[in-house]
DNA sequence: ATGTAGGCGCTACGCCGACAA
DNA sequence: TTGTCGGCGTAGCGCCTACAT
């Protein structure tokens, strides 16, 4: 597994990486966390870091920086996507007048003409194609020529590039009883060559230039191992902190590479972003909030929460870190997959209950959507029933 | 790809790894050099150490250690073999009583009963089977009932286990004009798991108990590429540097991967080895030497070369190391594939040359041997001509 | 609207000697 | 002795519709 060297497209990677993962814009001022960079490399080799490895009494919690710059990337065997961004640390003096000047938030969209579709037993079997949902087809690929007499059926050839700007031919028909769209011919090797399984999905986008970009995202269950041949994870957590520590000390860059689908929680966070949450928001046990979460089919869907406690994740290494400070609690009873710590900078803190929530009178019509933690579609991409 | 807890099968690993890599003994002193341990991570990066990295002054050029712990493994994905080890830094007070007490050199003994094969295009296309050299069928597979009638052919079926214990089954036949060992049914198969190509080479084994073992051996063309997507090579170094720091700076253990097909030397060298070849080889420039290398076949052979240098590899970060401290020149043109740096305990120093070399006077016969740099086979496994 | 299965043509996989190197 | 090829039989890939959900 090898990685690439220039910076790949950008609308791809992002509708690839999931419509949670932004990217802090290069020049930008951001907060980077070591003990959320370990834990990356605790997911990615499934191993803590060990109470062996060295403590680095130097190393702050957290790190203001400057994002010196960023580059998209794509790994070339299994098209997982990660960054690879470079950071100057800020000296004290400067963070102080940092303070006064936030900056901009700027937000990452999804790209609007795509889909992304979870890959069924038939579509990954070698008996067959690709069965492409309805209003998927008629968003992103070309119109047929649907006037075509029975039993011709309209057909074409798409072309479409992956991250890696391998171009794959898909022959892309409209048939069958119910008439429906499929890919045929090109499918099964691209499904051989990507190696998809059933629960993976598969993503296609129509850019500004009307070419076709497509992209894979695996299930969340084949887990990203790593080659433990080459570095034990205690090198790997040593490396990540001793890397740190050293440009902190010498006001050096360092790099690091974020994995949005690997890591448990973005580690390098917008500094606005931060001191906004830090700074203009007061939590307290007991307190409710909302926190955005990943659907199935690229969406996102808001689930609801308590605090259920404040405190270190870990009082004796990282003392005083803001990183997953908030023990929390979920509403729904299939919140066990849900972390049971969360950062401040994750949530939205129901301050204004009432304006979210319909009065009580109405609970007869509504069960109390806001408290019971009603889902809450929050962009609907390919709804099923509009 | 990820690794396996349990220790392998050592003598599959061992053929896997080929003749010339040896374990040293749990429980012995070896000499741990992180310079050496830096270039098997730069081997599997293709990246140097940067020059931003930090430096480690406390760290010494080599470690004396104890072996604590080895075991034996593979990668899944690719069967890459690599071991892990544990190491405790002996200090230095204890370091000078070991020098008095050498430790028996252990030798490592290749299998008997085993042949590799390197593939040829026929063996891996899609057409047809593995084509199986005559003694090397005759040596390690159940003999044949040969006294069938023709048209009819003798034949079995051969159960073959892998490094990780996974089963395969062959059916092989002796059938073709002129007449021929084969593996038919299955083959393909096999082939297509592994992902072997043309160049790549195949051993089986017959072990004490007649069970079949079998292995796989990757050109070297194909670099063991590193998923870049987890951590930057630089702090792949620094990880490596900062263990060892650590380790030796508190006398605690500290744990390492060595990749013997990956990395450019072996860095833990037996302690005994290392003394030896400091201590009782006298080295100048100009002075002739013997090199063991591994052959196509898993044989080992002799290049001879001059000692063009003597000095640092990098005087500035590793002083007064003995890590690769010898230029070297070879004898043969077709060295350019041999490294123009070795270390001391690697080479055979020509002390002896007259009880090597014949005299003078047999040039006629055989035109100078040892001058010339002819080579030597060291144990001739499936030589052609006996 | 779309997942799965039966039907079946046809490709290419894989088993066989015939050569030749 | 063994690498490659032309020759074939056949398994299974992959395109189609029918049917169920």
């Amino acid at each position: 597994m090898t990685g690439e060297q220039r910076s790949l497209n950008s609308e791809l990677w992002h509708a690839c990486a999931g419509p949670l993962v932004s990217v802090p814009p290069v020049g930008s001022r951001v907060v980077y966390f070591p003990q959320g960079h370990s834990e990356q490399v605790a997911a990615s080799t499934q191993k803590e870091a060990d109470v062996h490895i060295p403590s680095y009494p130097s190393l702050p919690p957290r790190l203001i920086c400057l994002l010196d710059n960023v580059t998209l990337h794509a790994d070339v065997e299994t098209d997982e996507v990660y960054t690879r961004m470079t950071l100057i640390p800020v000296s004290q003096s400067q963070e102080k007048d940092m303070v006064m000047t936030p900056e901009v938030p700027r937000e990452t969209k999804q790209p609007t003409d795509f889909f992304c579709k979870t890959l069924t037993a038939s579509d990954t079997s070698t008996h067959g194609g690709f069965s492409i949902p309805r209003r998927a087809a008629e968003k992103v690929f070309p119109p047929l020529d649907y006037s075509q007499q029975p039993p011709a059926h309209p057909a074409q050839e798409l072309v479409a590039r992956d991250l890696h700007d391998q171009e794959w031919h898909f022959r892309h028909i409209y048939r069958g009883q119910p008439r429906r769209h499929l890919l045929t011919t090109g499918w099964s090797i691209f499904v051989s060559s990507k190696r998809l399984q059933a629960g993976d999905s598969v993503l296609f986008i129509r850019d500004d230039k009307g070419q076709l970009l497509l992209g894979i995202r695996r299930a969340n269950r084949q887990q990203t191992a790593m080659p433990s041949s080459v570095l034990t994870s205690d090198s790997m957590h040593i490396g990540v902190l001793a890397a740190a520590n050293h440009a902190a000390a010498t006001n050096s860059r360092f790099t690091i590479f974020y994995n949005p689908r690997a890591s448990p929680s973005e580690f390098v966070i917008p500094l606005w972003k931060y001191h906004k949450a830090i700074y203009q928001t007061q939590v307290s046990v007991g307190m409710r909030f909302r926190m955005v979460f990943e659907t199935e089919e690229s969406g996102m869907r808001r689930y609801m929460g308590t605090i259920t406690g404040i405190g270190d994740l870990d009082p004796l290494r990282w003392p005083n870190s803001h990183w997953r400070s908030l023990k929390v609690g979920w509403d729904e009873s299939t919140a066990g997959e849900r972390q049971r710590r969360v950062s401040l900078w994750e949530i939205e803190p129901l301050t204004t209950p009432f304006l979210i929530c319909p009065p009580l009178t109405l609970r007869a019509k509504r069960p109390r959507p806001g408290l019971r933690g009603e889902d809450e579609d929050l962009d609907g991409s390919l709804r099923k029933s509009p």
